[in-house]
DNA sequence: TCAGCGAATTGATAAATATCAATCTTGAGG
DNA sequence: CCTCAAGATTGATATTTATCAATTCGCTGA
């Protein structure tokens, strides 16, 4: 593992508290891959052997059921995925694939475990980092359960254009996988977005343009409780 | 607190491998309540004081928006609810509610706080609690995303009923509430019902017997990886 | 530049779900 | 036992969402 990616790991609030000797110990024992987009990498229901780390891409969470599948979150640098099924020697809980061409550095499951029993900072870091993942995923069902879908549509735009600081901004992802983390299908994403024209959406491939950010939080009616500022409810594991 | 309760306390996992001293200081400044029914704890938003556990009773915790509402989850004894908001010194992000008559544990968050950093096995223990928790969240999102209304009550009841050991129970908290846990209305819930009566579903106020359940698991479908055979996605916080 | 393929959009229709209202049922209190 | 209020059911209708199919769009590779 080259100097540049420990110490981009390093910096992540999960890893940083921790002892050089235990850090060390657990990036000895790790792989760092190269996938392809389109990867799968592991199927829901797996034992869960390594903890993932995103240091480039982006990688979808997914879930299937008797022929259907939904996306439930996508995971950018420097997130982390599948951390309860990791601490708890558990199996996976969804299924993980490529979105575009990615780096990720995996770390053995049994490490991570070892290293939280001996350091104490680093479980202290891993209590904040689930109560994030958690908080996240009550967010989630939070957005499914009191919105409808364009109103869940209107909600992320802003949020991310927001973020983006700019009035256009690229999707992170394709349309298809955003309808599906949006709980709808990739029509109703499409309709979604000709309904939100009217509120200054001007959609261009991937590129989104908010012309009338006020009108359309006027729509979205954004909530701190449900919404996030910051890469959350969408973004990360 | 009486020892009774403190015994009650100290046998949950959370709270059994912590030092003699550390259990002491945390519940000297504990509170020990009981309230009647429909009684509001919190609301969402509101600053994490304390940390609840469920000693006798039921709660509900739900979330508010734009004038809708619906229940996330119930808690019940020996439950903790609200775990993330007091490990991050963040609000919470869901109101609670008694369902019936409670008695409660309050213990200070601050408390609990500084237990975390002053034993490690209650850090790990903490670990363990927390990935239950965000599991039980990615089950219910799953939930939500991959099945009906019908599907969802299916699964809930053959849950409830192979958990209880009988063909016959009851159930938990009302119908408008089980509606909402499930992600419907109380009418819909109704006709789900009744959908599944051909099932051998069959419904007397909150007695409900499954006559034929090997039918209704061919229309469940029940999954491992969404449902479980113990209290979680629709029991625990 | 062109062809082909996959993604996205649009249209039509069906299914799932919510809303509103009326009626029925049940449990608590007097 | 009776009354009343709240919970639950049923019916009608509207809205949201999914499914299926056809068409258009955009990107990649030859």
């Amino acid at each position: 593992m080259r100097m540049e990616d420990a110490a981009q790991v390093r910096e992540t609030p999960l890893f940083s508290g921790m002892s050089e000797q235990v850090f060390d110990a657990l990036t000895t024992g790790a792989f760092l891959q190269t996938f392809p987009p389109h990867v799968e990498l592991f199927r829901e229901g797996e034992a869960a052997d390594f903890l993932y780390v995103v240091m480039d891409g982006m990688v979808e969470l997914y879930a299937a059921w008797n022929n259907r599948e939904a996306a439930i979150t996508t995971v950018r640098p420097t997130g982390t995925f599948i951390l309860a099924a990791v601490v708890r020697d558990a199996c996976y809980l969804m299924s993980a694939r490529t979105l575009g061409r990615c780096r990720l550095l995996m770390l053995p499951a049994a490490s991570v475990r070892q290293a939280l029993t001996s350091d104490h900072a680093f479980a202290i870091a891993m209590i904040d980092e689930l109560s994030g993942c958690y908080r996240a995923a009550v967010k989630a069902q939070k957005n499914l359960k009191l919105r409808t879908g364009v109103e869940r549509l209107a909600a992320y735009l802003l949020q991310t254009g927001t973020r983006s600081g700019a009035s256009g901004f690229e999707l992170p992802c394709d349309k298809r996988t955003l309808a599906s983390l949006l709980g709808m299908t990739a029509e109703n994403l499409s309709r979604a977005f000709a309904t939100l024209r009217p509120y200054g959406v001007i959609v261009s491939g991937s590129t989104i343009t908010l012309a009338a950010p006020d009108d359309l939080a006027r729509l979205a009616k954004p909530a701190a409780l449900i919404d996030d500022l910051d890469p959350a409810a969408l973004g990360d594991g």
